[in-house]
RNA sequence: GGGUCCGUGGUCUAGGGGUUAUGACGUCGCUCUUACAAAGCGAAGAUCGCAGGUUCAAUUCCUGCCGGACCCA
């Protein structure tokens, strides 16, 4: 025994930060977390979800990525060679509404060269700073291979699966009805479009019959009436049973088109909406789009790529979507055919990214075939386990809706450009080589090209042999979606051609972490593309977490103003700052949140403590550190206690153990079970819940109470038992705390616990009959002590002084001795 | 309108057909006892959202309703 090895008197933040800044040193690092793909070990590679830099990131998000290196390290340390990659999303519309933003000028504005580079300075200084973020939790990526999803290898890829899928058939081009932001001029996927409610005018409008009969329209788009392919009522509806077959005439001029459509019977109308008479135009809303298809009517196009009215709207044409409404409703007026109007609140469809309302045009698109391969995908999917498992169901429901194809095809700069040049009488294509990285707005094809007939997808030749046959090239102007890029990212990682040799042992990738709000986008696409490309299921485990809310359960938004900044929580408790965050409560109120200390070991504790894998959690700064910080406070303190008395020299072999530490011994190989299934399982809540109970609980309240007297005496017994459950106890806690058990196990024992590669179990000697019968005493021994403790403070005694009637019971009797001095008892 | 999840002491949370319902925070009381007052020990505090049903037995299973969150149309 002698002064503690700690000196530190309590865990903080600062102490915290120091640790850090050692830990980051490359050399020491690589050595630490770089994956060795020539191991023999299991590998284990985790796709980690390549976060979009956009500024600030999001604390919830962050919280998730905690998590993540928690399932990297706990399978570290279950003795797995684990890559953990470092990727960052660059590709996308956002970036670009940033930089359009920044310099107040719109994309088209710009010389497309020129905004490219001012798209790639901005997403740089973001990146530096969510890399910083990453580390400050703790995050064990290798960050020396990073990936960035805009760099050209990784774009190599992108367009090579590209290549790969539209020669199999899989990619096609068409003119089909898209989705289209007319504003931000692109098409966008059916998963980026959101609904917000507005109020909008429902019109009821007269139509007339051949025969002129009169009938009442009810629609919230009437400068649509130019686009109507036909107007339908419900089979059942015994209202308008006549009406079928006549012809009605459009109730506004029109151009170029007949004035006169069909009145026909289709099931999806409602008859309780409005007269119950619904036109069909093209297009309306998806509805239209499927009346479209099944008649097989001819669309037409009433808005044009800029958003305004084309043609054939007559007295509309030209003006912009919302002015030719009211234009509508004015010409209805006057011609005394707008029978009345009323405001309701609809849910209209608008752009995610861009918050426009959308339109529905025909355009020519590229699309990634995914209706026919649904059933197959559904069943690779039951060879992935979810985690949790009725996390499962999101993936379902999204498969079940799907009944379009992916539209993976933008009218934007920033992204993949689609890979393919048209030749001069358009009847061929030319692709480039597998793993380049091609600009067909800009560039000719590399010479090692191939030339691809366009409607067989033949291959005829080499660009080399050709070029002088194609005439002149013309190279695609338009780009990939970004989930085009992102949703290759467990092939890239996996070492998909680029590392032949390890994609055959990595593949499907161990674990796919993601949070529940991107299943319908990135896993769903990931899956699609692995089933499309290898008719295999992408992951072996998908681990699906729910949400960060604000305090009281609600979504964090800007508009509501309950944002709370990742970094300020970080560093909430650093050279003496507190914390203090204003936000808006439940009712609307201002509410100020203040915490003194919480940092990253506090934070990751916290959510691993808090609640379980796949709910939503609330994050509330106050709950962090009261909740948590003092049980680092409390496993520090034991930790700064056991080390005053000198470390065994073996670890391995037990001196002659005294009847009590085979007891904790016991209780400890016990925790130490469950903990290390759950970290096979990946089950981090039932992992840190009992490391966290042992750790503050019987360990140092009943065990360590009874053997001080023996420790202090120098008893070997205690000195080990105590040593041998310290130093394993770090080691399995550190998943979820690295940097504070690193820095106690290498104070206490030379050695760090972030190091381990095997998770510690006592060796066998323990697995005795001897040892369940003594964990059966642990709950008598528990209500003992706390019996006397109670009995002690009744009658107002401290801890330390005597007591004289207190019978020891008979199942514990073998204690007596330890029972004895713990509470001086006298008879 | 549909789907999924959730509703357990003041707050957060575990559990799950069968004695006295888990833990944490907060509250109250006592204690600076040679690891720990940024702590320890002890105490009080819950008709497990509401109404039915199944059952010998429901907080747990079923149905409906109410409330919340998320997703979709």
């Amino acid at each position: 025994m002698g002064q503690p090895k700690i000196s530190d008197k309590r865990w903080s933040v600062d102490l915290e930060k120091r640790i850090q800044a050692d830990h980051y040193d490359e050399e020491a690092y690589r050595k630490r977390y770089a994956f060795n793909k020539e191991t023999d070990k299991e590998i284990f590679v985790i796709d980690t979800p390549p976060p979009y830099p956009s500024g600030t990131w999001h604390i919830g998000a962050v919280a998730q990525y905690s998590m993540i290196d928690v399932i990297a390290r706990s399978q570290r340390l279950l003795g797995k060679e684990v890559k953990f990659p470092w990727g960052v999303d660059r590709n996308g519309i956002n970036i670009e509404f940033t930089v359009e933003k920044k310099t107040g000028r719109k994309m088209r504005t710009y010389d497309r060269a020129e905004f490219l580079e001012l798209c790639s300075e901005t997403i740089e200084e973001y990146t530096k700073a969510m890399r910083n973020t990453a580390k400050r939790v703790g995050l064990s990526c290798d960050y020396e291979n990073e990936y960035l999803t805009d760099a050209p290898d990784y774009r190599a890829v992108s367009q090579s699966i590209f290549v790969e899928l539209f020669k199999s058939g899989d990619i096609v081009e068409d003119l089909r009805p898209n989705i289209y932001d007319p504003v931000e001029g692109t098409t966008i996927a059916d998963a980026e479009v959101q609904r917000v409610q507005r109020e909008s005018k429902l019109c009821n409008v007269k139509w007339h019959t051949e025969d002129g009969e009169e009938i009442i329209i009810s629609t919230t788009r009437p400068e649509m009436i130019c686009a109507c392919g036909i107007v339908v009522v419900h089979p059942e509806d015994d209202r308008y049973g006549h009406l079928l077959g006549k012809r009605v005439k459009l109730p506004i001029e029109v151009a170029e088109r007949d004035q006169y459509v069909e009145i026909a019977p289709h099931p999806s109308v409602k008859m309780d909406f409005g007269s119950g008479i619904l036109m069909v135009c093209s297009y309306g809303d998806q509805n239209d789009v499927s009346i479209f298809r099944e008649l097989g009517l001819r669309p037409f196009v009433a808005i044009n790529l800029d958003g305004e009215m084309t043609g054939i709207a007559g007295p509309l044409s030209g003006m912009k979507v919302i002015e030719a409404r009211t234009r509508a409703i004015e010409i209805l007026r006057t011609s005394g055919n707008l029978v009345s109007t009323e405001d309701r609140l609809q849910e209209v469809p608008v752009s995610e990214r861009g918050g426009n309302p959308i339109e529905i045009i025909l355009l020519k698109e590229w699309y990634v075939r995914q209706t026919h391969i649904l059933d197959r995908l559904m069943e690779l999917s039951k060879e992935s386990s979810f985690i949790p498992e009725r996390n499962r169901q999101y993936l379902h429901d999204w498969i079940d809706g799907i009944s379009i194809d992916w539209p993976i095809s933008r009218r934007r700069w920033y992204h993949t450009e689609v890979p393919i040049w048209y030749s001069e009488d358009r009847t061929k294509v030319v692709v480039p080589p597998r793993g380049s990285y091609v600009q067909p707005w800009r560039d000719s094809p590399p010479n090692n090209s191939e030339v691809v007939d366009r409607e067989s997808k033949e291959t005829l030749g080499t660009y080399q042999e050709l070029s002088l046959t194609l005439g002149k090239l013309t190279g695609e102007e338009k780009v990939f979606d970004t989930w085009m890029d992102s949703s290759n990212s467990n092939l890239y990682v996996s070492g998909y051609l680029t590392e032949p040799k390890l994609f055959d042992r990595a593949f499907p990738t161990s674990i796919r972490p993601q949070g529940k709000e991107i299943v319908r986008t990135w896993l769903y696409y990931t899956l699609l593309k692995s089933a499309l490309l290898l008719d295999r299921p992408g992951f072996q485990s998908i681990w699906v977490d729910g949400l960060g809310m604000d305090p009281w359960g609600r979504k964090m938004s800007k508009s509501l103003g309950n944002g709370i900044d990742a970094d300020s929580v970080l560093e909430c408790g650093a050279g003496g700052r507190t914390g203090s965050w204003k936000i808006r409560g439940a009712d609307g109120k201002q509410v100020v949140l203040k915490a003194n200390k919480i940092g990253s070991e506090g934070f990751r504790l916290w959510k691993a403590c808090d609640a379980q894998v796949g709910d939503d959690f609330h994050i509330n700064p106050e709950e962090i550190e009261t909740k948590y910080y003092g049980v680092l406070t409390k496993i520090f303190n034991v930790a700064r206690f056991a080390s005053q008395f000198e470390a065994p020299e073996d670890f391995s072999s037990p001196p002659e153990l005294n009847i009590e530490d085979i007891w904790i011994l016991s209780e400890f190989d016990h925790s130490m079970a469950s903990v290390e299934n759950a970290w096979k399982d990946v089950d981090i809540y039932t992992a840190a819940q009992t490391l966290k109970s042992f750790g503050t609980g019987i360990f140092p309240s009943h065990w360590l109470e009874m053997s001080k007297t023996r420790l202090y005496d120098g008893d070997i017994s205690a000195t080990w038992t105590m040593h041998r459950i310290v130093r394993d106890l770090l080691s399995a806690f550190s998943p979820i705390c690295p940097f504070f058990t690193h820095y106690l196990s290498t104070t206490l024992y030379d050695s760090s616990s972030v190091d381990v590669r095997a998770f510690p179990r006592l060796p066998s000697f323990t697995g005795t009959d001897l040892f369940v019968e003594l964990r059966d005493k642990t709950e008598s021994l528990e209500e003992f002590n706390s019996m006397v403790w109670r009995a002690k403070k009744d009658r107002g005694l401290s801890l330390k002084s005597p007591i004289s009637d207190v019978q020891i019971p008979e199942s514990l009797t073998l204690f007596s001795d330890a029972l004895v001095k713990m509470h001086n008892l006298e008879f």
